[in-house]
DNA sequence: TTTGACCCTTACCTAACGTCATACCATAAG
DNA sequence: CTTATGGTATGACGTTAGGTAAGGGTCAAA
């Protein structure tokens, strides 16, 4: 039978000596003999033991739960997995938070100001710019509407004139076929295409699934906001509206 | 001038007294004065300087390099707000990896095998296999197929069935207008879906960008695996090549 | 027998506090 | 004036998963 001194395995396994004096001490990890000298001697069984404590390690169980999990083979390891992989997401959502921040602040430090609620609204009178936001409450949910300016408000001015740009070309097309039918394949199309581009700026919080909720909130945001659905200079209202119909159908035929 | 206790002070900022004991011995924050009772008196700067400090805790930095931050005014913050930043995008790299191999482990634990090499090939005889595998990497690069496989060998067996059948319409539909142009509007919408459905299977890694490279790639597996393309239970190698070939136009044409 | 490599235990150190234990202070009610 | 209540102070120990010595024993080869 093979045996293995403590830097043997440690060599093996790829850890110090002194974590298997710890996993020793808390009764992780226990030599299968002990010689006279106090020596301790690991088999292969430890050895094996000792690759599992390591697997978990990997996914950040914490030392106790794996020795539960390693001692009692009853324990619901589906459970124990599924509950810290929810763990581990919600660290993914807040690490995501916390870039984010630090992307704002940095902006901030370096003078390129974020899009106030103010700026948002600019080209319009402050009564219209309510008017509008209570409409489209009305129409699609406040949280809808909350969402899309939130996403717009993450971006940098830079960044909202090349959305718009990039975007500028698709609405012009969207335009020009936007009297035809009220959603054929031509349009489909470009919204598919608006749709990718939009995508490329969507913050990315962890989830990767399309949002076509918030997707339907930002064609609502369109209606508010005239600004974005301007044609070479002016506004066109029903245009914002075709729009953000032809978004929500698209969306909707996308929810299976 | 306003003087807040210690727990005055916990309250207004909502952190525990203890934190402050905590941070007045560490010398990251101390009080305005004294009382000859030993109380501890808080100033207006004292909560200002509070609320910086909890500003960088909340981005998981050190309390040792807050109080580097907070004391040198001439600290470089930006860049250290860059280095830390992309600490955390490492960490969130790392969770990626990990919620990916706990999704696999539970999925196995499931009894839900994952994909083997060989049966993504088991249609073919293995000759065919490595002819058509051998082609592909000639035309299109090693790195392309193994991504595609690697993607593929992510699903289960029943995700990998669940593609297959959502994508079966797609493919029929794409399959009877092949014919017609080499690439016609009607055909990009399709295959504008079934990128958007692909992405659905595409795992998160932390970037969020759509991968163009992958896509055309996958493109390439269609070519090798001539079990996607079947239509009605016969594998149609011409709509195989011409599906590639209108995936690749769909991705470049959506590189800018 | 010496040397060098390995082994043992004990104990202090890390970060950022939470949680007692013990004793002191302040204010209002009885 | 005393007491009840509640705030305050210091000190010490516990937490995670070991790292880093210190001081001393063991084993094999030269």
């Amino acid at each position: 039978m093979q045996k293995y001194t403590a830097k043997g395995l440690s060599n093996i396994a790829g850890v110090s000596v002194r974590t298997l004096h710890y996993y020793d001490k808390i009764g992780l990890l226990q030599p299968a003999i002990r010689t006279t000298a106090k020596y301790r001697l690991y088999g292969e069984n430890e050895l094996l033991k000792l690759q599992q404590i390591l697997f978990f390690k990997e996914l950040d169980f914490p030392l106790k739960e794996i020795q539960a999990i390693l001692n009692d083979p009853e324990f619901d390891l589906i459970e124990a997995l599924e509950s810290h992989g929810k763990a581990l997401a919600l660290k993914q959502k807040r690490i995501s938070k916390m870039l984010n921040t630090i992307e704002k602040t940095m902006l901030n430090l370096k003078g390129k100001k974020m899009i106030t609620e103010d700026e948002l609204y600019d080209c319009f009178t402050k009564e219209e710019a309510t008017k509008n936001r209570k409409e489209t409450v009305e129409k699609y949910g406040a949280k809808a509407l909350e969402k899309s300016e939130a996403y717009l408000k993450k971006l940098t001015k830079e960044q909202l004139e090349a959305l718009k740009s990039e975007q500028k070309e698709i609405f012009k097309r969207l335009f020009e076929i936007s009297d035809r039918a009220p959603v054929t394949q031509e349009v489909q199309l470009e919204i598919a295409r608006h749709y990718i581009n939009t995508r490329k700026f969507w913050g990315t919080d962890g989830s990767s699934n399309p949002q076509w909720r918030d997707y339907k909130g930002l064609g609502a945001l369109y209606i508010a906001d005239k600004r974005f659905t301007q044609i070479d200079g002016t506004a066109q209202p029903d245009f914002a509206k075709f729009l953000s119909k032809a978004m929500a159908h698209f969306a909707n035929s996308q929810l299976k």
